[in-house]
DNA sequence: GTAATTTAGTTTGTGCGCAAAATATTATAC
DNA sequence: GTATAATATTTTGCGCACAAACTAAATTAC
């Protein structure tokens, strides 16, 4: 018996999907290395830019990433002067996040890598727009069918 | 100074395939671990499945997954009675990858899982196909760019 | 035929991603 | 007012993902 359709490789969207995942945190690397940030903290860094003193359950919905993964995200922003994480005093069992100087002055540096990473892709504004609509479309429903 | 558009969180499309893709290993998951596989292992398996007895390097391409994350997946799968791994004879740098019996026993079991998913996933064929298509080419021109 | 290069695969180290368990604090029940 | 439940965050443990360094074998210079 040979593979059946559904198990080959060429017609799992999911394959296609996570493979171009993958290549674009690999593009995004050496851009970010220069501001010495992973994807995943330039995510949080730029949730925090837009909105700064927020507790880290608001980060959860931002950034959508779950809360075991950016406690220590959360932590090497610390460590790097980036972020201050404090105790709320209404309800401590919160935690109060603030972008520090450091984590400020980074955001003209990274004004620069949304423009660098687009030069790799040669896709039109409509494809764009398009594989954003659908990628938000799959998570929205892949996170409701929960 | 506000947060410049194109580091606004909403605009970021690697945002969006991000926790796309995110949210898809996690609805495989359950699916999966009935195989007691990891969606990695499930994407080589596939690839096995469909060629079997080759060599890593042809793994590396097939599945897109790099040789050092390649080796431990292979290292479980191998453990785990799925798979073998033997040195080549004509160039022993080679290994030699064979699915064993109780790999191809599996199958039959994997085979159920595409459709599971895709009950999570209320989108049209066209739509699916679309962002297949769109993921394909994001994740070619992001190779070719390097 | 040996040195230099290339190739196939492994190892190492760091940082996620996430389920599950733990901790600590607050809110609710009664 | 105390037991119970809910909430916010952290911790633990495992499996990637990948750059960089490494090992070993095959190619190619020459």
């Amino acid at each position: 018996m040979s593979t059946p359709n559904e198990l080959k490789l060429e017609n799992q969207i999911c394959h296609s999907i996570y493979s171009a995942t993958n290549a674009l945190i690999r593009a995004y690397r050496p851009l970010l290395e220069a501001l010495d940030l992973t994807y995943p903290q330039y995510l949080v860094m730029m949730a925090l830019w837009e909105e700064d003193g927020v507790m880290i359950k608001r980060l959860v919905e931002r950034t959508r990433l779950d809360a075991g993964t950016l406690t220590p995200i959360l932590k090497r922003l610390e460590a790097k002067g980036l972020v201050s994480r404090q105790k709320s005093h209404e309800d401590s069992r919160q935690k109060l996040l603030k972008v520090a100087d450091k984590g400020l002055a980074l955001r003209d540096k990274a004004a620069k890598v949304p423009a660098a990473l687009t030069c790799q892709v040669q896709m039109t504004l409509e494809e764009a727009t398009l594989l954003k609509q659908l990628s938000e479309k799959l998570y929205k429903q892949l996170v409701a069918a929960v």
